[in-house]
DNA sequence: TGAATAGTGTCTGTGAGACAATATTAT
DNA sequence: ATAATATTGTCTCACAGACACTATTCA
């Protein structure tokens, strides 16, 4: 092996190939709620928690759906990467995003050799206007669990993508769990492992953070705020607990929600203690 | 464009050399526990929070630490690859092991484009019996933090190293700040950052998990466990608060630790309700 | 008027913070 | 005896779960 004086000669020297080179990918869990319109006029719009899907028109996996995501360029810090594409997809800039999971087993992507990092985004949809491409859509998200596994239903009215996942723990001291794909038929690649995770951080960092607010929009009322909270984490919670909870979290303005057939609210923002 | 009429067909024409592709590599932050022994009989060991790290005797970086790390082989799952290190490293498996981050930006590696995920990875020195590379070494990791900057200061008995981290606020809801190098010296790539994060995901973890069982012996005496919360979180815990949260966590056992001109202690092991 | 939502009061139990007190050893 | 650690007792306060109650709107 030849012997370097300095960094400088030795990078001048320096052959990349030496090492077999891989491709990465990014994908993006973009998240939202979206209302459903009720028939009743007293009854309040109901709430689903919903994640927003592509639709492949190329192989590998062409017509199923996938995360929204692309290569990362050679040049491009993958972060960069996943912004790029999500405001490809959603038009929105200065979106809440946190890097997930990188996964990395080597078969995940039939043509080559893909490492994947996956990251979550909070958006109102509000702001939103419907900017969507033609070839995205928004799914409801349906998740129930038991000891063993998870079942994911996604639907976006048109169209129902379902799947299963095993759970086996495989670290006692946390809890945490290998997850595999039991049943799938519609998602591409290992879509539906990075699903189940953004989910499962997503309702973790509800409890302990303010993330919820990248979802609302600026003015809202704390029952449309604990809906938000409940379809996430897919239970219901008790009223006074839940205020008690969030009082410190927001400030109640002047403005008033009227015209529900029943008791008015009032409208309530972010306050930010910092 | 060409029309494929099954994935098949696509995948057998595929060229996967359309996009360029980079290097992979994952760092691993090995944590544990040293005791320092003392010269007053009757006092406890002092325990230390530690990291292990490597002497680069190669460019980039030539005689600068960094982190356990490696290339990851094309054929290789990154978690293997972690685990490949980790046992050349310590001679150990069977270790906790927990994917931390991904770190993306594209001039990280003044070599040329090099994705690196880093690991956790937690280890009880008892078990190891000095078994590390000659290159390899413990430090003691001193971290104090303020409201912009992360002061750390890593030792081995021999050689201090220091850096300074920068924090910036950029994103409300949750409490996530940008991690910046504003001084280091002596450590390789980003590895300050790293270190940063895991020392912020244990300290995370060690509240609502039971990870610090990884890093104590079978039998272990309250005192000891107690410290070792204290040595990682940076701060004293009180006794009766300490014990009434570990309670349910640990089982007595038949065993005492005498000999050390005070009160014995009850050894304890780790209960596992599941 | 009544269905539906908005918002508050309060009891109870759990658990953490704080401090005090007691117990046991080797030199 | 004494320094050092081990272990327990108990008071207080904050807060979450649970349930009951009151308030307000519009067809």
């Amino acid at each position: 092996m030849k012997e370097y004086k300095s960094e400088k000669e030795f990078l001048n020297d320096y052959d990349s190939s030496i090492f077999e080179k891989l491709s990465m990918t990014v994908d993006i869990l973009i998240f939202s709620v979206s209302d459903e319109i009720q028939n009743n006029y007293r009854k309040l719009n109901k709430k689903h928690f919903s994640v927003l899907l592509v639709k492949r028109n190329n192989y590998p996996f062409k017509d199923m759906w996938c995360l929204p995501g692309g290569f990362v360029g050679i040049h491009e810090d993958i972060e960069d990467a996943a912004k790029r594409i999500l405001s490809n997809e959603t038009n929105l800039h200065d979106i809440y995003l946190e890097q997930l999971y990188t996964f990395g087993e080597p078969k995940r992507d039939p043509r080559m050799r893909v490492v994947s990092t996956s990251y979550l985004a909070l958006i109102d949809k509000n702001t939103l206007n419907e900017q969507i491409p033609t070839n995205a859509s928004w799914f409801n998200i349906m998740a129930l669990e038991d000891k063993e596994s998870i079942y994911v239903t996604l639907d976006n009215g048109n169209e129902e993508i379902k799947f299963k996942i095993g759970k086996t723990l495989y670290e006692k001291t946390t809890d945490r769990y290998k997850f595999t794909v039991l049943e799938n038929n519609k998602l591409a690649f290992d879509h539906p492992l990075a699903i189940v995770s953004g989910i499962s951080r997503l309702k973790n960092k509800l409890e302990y953070t303010d993330v919820v607010f990248n979802m609302m929009p600026e003015y809202f009322t704390l029952s449309e705020l604990q809906q938000v909270y409940e379809v996430i984490l897919g239970k219901k919670l008790l009223d006074p607990a839940f205020r008690r909870m969030i009082a410190s979290k927001v400030e109640k303005t002047d403005k008033m929600q009227t015209g529900g057939g029943h008791r008015p609210s009032a409208l309530f923002k972010y306050k930010n203690n910092s």
